[in-house]
DNA sequence: AATTAGATCTCGACT
DNA sequence: AGTCGAGGTCTAATT
């Protein structure tokens, strides 16, 4: 990972067009040839970026960059798009390579796919009597989350999501349209479980007749497995 | 803006666990007290980081810890939530600080609000005939993008994205349903209008009677204000 | 402060 | 290669 910190300007043309002024920053170039533009506050995104594949190539400034001041020119360019990134640099204040090796990655704990796998090892946690048809029912729009009965043996399509918006309402809308078009599993009711449910997304599920359930991770994870716990 | 190349591990506990085995990065500690980590590849996102409003306390490690290895121990924690970053750094490589000061920030063109700006400006690049109502037409579940009039004076919403997809079809279905229990404005047809449309996002929209438009930026930009392109 | 919708979304999984 | 859904989404704008 070379990291450069400079008084540059940078222009990014593709998907759309971006200009940052002239000012200091730290330029990331990685071991993929991918660069990042950072700037001293506003974390997480870089101001400027270049994803892989792309290549990036060190230009001699022409005559006009060299009467503004620039020393060097850096020209990103995506080899896939051509989206191109132009770094134009006019004082390099630190410029230093160090090697850092492949990253053995991240490991993660407490995603959609936790509380689906959990809801559906705890699905009585929705009403006695309640029982696991399956996990990922296939339709022909994409799968449910979860297939269950109720105490009454009627189907309950169950939606799951860390946070629940209206986006994910309609997506069970859909599935419980098709769900109720099947006479081997008509009717079937829907269940909108999520960690948090937001106003709009709880009064569109109601109008619909959807129940909405908010989902207590720790909970879950607490009531099922005590001992299993990553960390 | 500090860097440290060091080997390390991490740990972040807040919305959902996760864990970073022992190998050398770049943790990034910028102005504002947030800290990146970041590996040599796989650009834009760092692997694991904390956002402002944060602190950092630099701590001594534990007897198990030293015993490990570890030389320092960085506890960043954000004041509002809770959620913790934790370090524990086996050796450090680099450790830099370097002032950069306040950015300028970033100058964009050719996002979604460009291309509403372009299409209501020229609103007949839909059809002979038709006219701006007005942008943002507020109704009582949010701003349809474009009210306008077709050759026969019918209203028709417009919904605008950057790419097509089905939670845009969704949208403007519900702005539909809503118009069009207007009397004043009734019957009201809906343009779906993007760059890019999906093929299920097509679909849905011509099931539902919605008519799928896509828009060239280049060529409303040019043919509307050829002299105006800020580069 | 809370909510909503956009993003050069990014990223991973699956077809 | 394209498509779809999730994200510690993040981020800016608006209420």
């Amino acid at each position: 990972m070379r990291l450069v910190i400079a008084c540059c300007s940078v222009d990014y043309e593709g998907r759309l067009q971006a200009h940052l002024p002239l000012a200091t920053r730290l330029l990331m170039v990685k071991a993929d040839g991918s660069v990042l533009v950072h700037s001293d506050s506003l974390s997480y995104k870089p101001l400027n970026w270049m994803s892989p594949p792309c290549v990036l190539l060190e230009a001699a400034p022409d005559e006009a960059e060299q009467q503004q001041g620039v020393v060097a020119v850096w020209l990103v360019r995506h080899t896939k798009t051509d989206d191109t990134l132009r770094v134009r640099i006019h004082e390099v204040l630190y410029d230093g390579t160090h090697a850092l090796g492949v990253d053995p990655g991240l490991v993660k704990q407490g995603v959609e796919s936790h509380l689906q796998a959990l809801l559906a090892e705890q699905i009585e946690a929705l009403g006695a009597g309640w029982s696991l048809v399956r996990r990922e029912h296939m339709t022909a729009i994409g799968p449910v989350d979860i297939l269950a009965r109720d105490a009454d043996r009627r189907h309950v399509a169950i939606e799951i999501k860390r946070r629940g918006e209206i986006d994910g309402v309609e997506q069970l809308t859909r599935y419980l349209d098709l769900l109720n078009r099947d006479p081997l599993l008509a009717p079937v009711s829907g269940v909108f479980a999520a960690q948090e449910i937001k106003p709009q997304a709880r009064t569109l599920a109601e109008v619909r007749g959807i129940r909405c359930v908010v989902l207590d991770y720790d909970a879950l994870r607490g009531a099922d497995h005590p001992e299993s716990r990553l960390f």
